[in-house]
DNA sequence: ATTGCCGGGAA
DNA sequence: TTCCCGGCAAT
């Protein structure tokens, strides 16, 4: 159970992810400090120490001090620059990274200007009174201008900026929501605020991230790979701090996949059947079994039974009730159709085998067994099949003799002993009586499944040996889905 | 995806 | 008890 379930977890997806973030993972100038690793080494980046929120930002400011310029400016950033003897704000168009030239639209002025990168700092509308910064002076910069404020992201302040945050939002939840995740028309409102609010700084700094990419025509060079790497959850972080907290939230969505708690089931398709089952397995097998099996030859029309089937979402209370039956067929969820609606197919024989009926003796498989049991099929109504095992049968060894003395213990049907004696004996002469194989089964400790399943053999065993279509040759335990008693192992 | 068979239900 | 099969686990 356990391993299913974090198997199952283990397929969560990303939204959900960031939902359970631990408040205050992320800082909000994590992304920042992603940005600027992807242009320039960072010396810091193995701490995995929670305290390395801080650490960056001192690093960082090393560089900036020794006249290193760090910053990174997103196109669209506003920015304050010193033009014409006067700070003028503006928006960032570009930064040649290469040059450390950034080009800067002065709303002011309404022109453009290219100045160096340690000219232009960002506009920070909360209180910071800009201090001139002459091109001269450029040691001053960095103590006015911690490389924090300078990358940090835009604080939502303006209605454009809180759009974006809303479309990336919008296109998170769209991306990595399953269907049945998915929200909603009104869900907005639910998932900022129930959900948000749970998100913590981690959340609003993935939706910084990805709206500071997708609202910026031009990428910053190594930037946004890592920023959608990011915005999705992507592990590539090489910030060990972060990627923890990001497996984990990854495992998030699941759950509430399981909350709607829509089960997926599948309906038997064949006329006046409409069993539904809830696993593919057991469908495939249901019409393979009860409708296919005896009729259809396997290799012609493997796999046919995927048309017999189709797949319906339940809810949950239905579905653990399970619908036992055709007739109480299962009410289809109305918002999520089944994924596959098949138009009832022609009854398999018509196309399969044509004249041939299931029943009809005509039916003479191709292949091994029709040659080498020919009369087998007609005669085993009588008993068990192992009990009309016909002349060619399967290469028993001598050592299968001893074997079927442990194995038929636990069964220990007194008529199967001296059928199967019988049948074996060909192989090995030396049969013992049925009371020395009684007294085998009582003394015989060593059955290897103390454990709980017993070992899968190597044998062929019958489906094998006959095939599904004739499964009336199976012996009993086959064909009542037991452990072989034909073929042991 | 397929196969073996356990566990349990129906007849 | 016999027969059957869903579902799980191994492959």
């Amino acid at each position: 159970m356990a391993s299913v379930l974090s198997r199952r977890l283990g397929k969560r997806s990303l939204l959900g992810a960031r939902v359970l973030g631990p408040p205050g993972a992320a800082p909000p100038s994590e992304p920042q400090a992603e940005l600027l690793e992807g242009a320039a080494p960072q010396p810091f980046v193995a701490s995995k120490d929670a305290s390395c929120q801080e650490q960056p930002k001192e690093v960082l400011k090393a560089p900036g001090t020794s006249g290193l310029q760090l910053v990174a400016f997103h196109p669209g950033q506003k920015v304050c620059v010193w033009y014409g003897g006067q700070e003028s704000t503006g928006l960032v168009e570009r930064h040649s990274w290469a040059e450390d030239k950034v080009t800067v639209w002065l709303l002011d002025q309404k022109l453009q200007i290219c100045c160096k990168a340690e000219e232009v700092w960002l506009a920070e509308p909360l209180g910071r009174i800009p201090q001139v910064p002459p091109p001269e002076q450029g040691a001053q910069a960095p103590a006015y201008r911690p490389v924090s404020r300078n990358i940090d992201v835009p604080k939502r302040k303006s209605d454009a900026v809180e759009m974006d945050e809303m479309m990336a939002a919008m296109v998170l939840t769209s991306l990595s929501c399953s269907p049945v995740v998915q929200s909603p028309p009104g869900a907005e409102a639910n998932f900022s605020g129930e959900e948000q609010g749970r998100m913590g700084s981690g959340c609003g700094r993935g939706f910084h991230s990805f709206s500071s990419v997708s609202s910026s025509g031009e990428k910053f060079p190594g930037a946004s790979p890592k920023y959608l790497g990011d915005a999705f959850g992507s592990p590539q972080t090489d910030n060990g701090f972060e990627t923890d907290p990001d497996a984990f939230l990854l495992d998030e969505p699941a759950p509430r996949k399981r909350k709607n708690s829509v089960k997926v089931m599948y309906k038997c398709l064949w006329p006046s059947c409409g069993k539904v089952l809830r696993s593919i397995v057991g469908i495939k097998r249901h019409v393979k079994a009860l409708h296919l099996g005896d009729t259809v030859d396997s290799d012609q029309f493997k796999r046919e039974e995927d048309f017999y089937y189709t797949e319906v979402q339940m809810k949950g209370e239905a579905a653990a009730a399970g619908v036992p039956t055709a007739d109480s067929a299962p009410t289809p969820s109305v918002t999520s159709p089944p994924l596959t609606i098949l138009p009832p197919p022609p009854p398999p024989k018509a196309q399969s085998s044509g004249p041939d009926h299931p029943g009809l003796e005509s039916y003479l498989p191709s292949g091994a067994l029709s040659k080498s049991a020919p009369g087998s099929f007609w005669h085993i109504q009588a008993d068990h099949a192992y009990q009309a095992l016909p002349p060619f049968q399967i290469p028993v060894s001598p050592h299968i003799y001893t074997s079927i003395s442990w194995a038929a213990a636990p069964s220990s049907t007194s008529s199967l002993s001296p059928v199967r004696s019988r049948s074996l004996s060909f192989s090995e002469p030396q049969q013992p009586p049925p009371a020395m194989k009684s007294h085998l089964i009582v003394t015989s400790p060593p059955r290897a499944q103390s454990t709980t399943r017993k070992a899968r053999g190597e044998a062929k065993k019958c489906r094998k040996v006959y095939g599904i279509e004739h499964r009336d040759q199976w012996c009993t335990a086959c064909r009542w889905k037991k452990a072989c008693q034909r073929f042991l192992d």
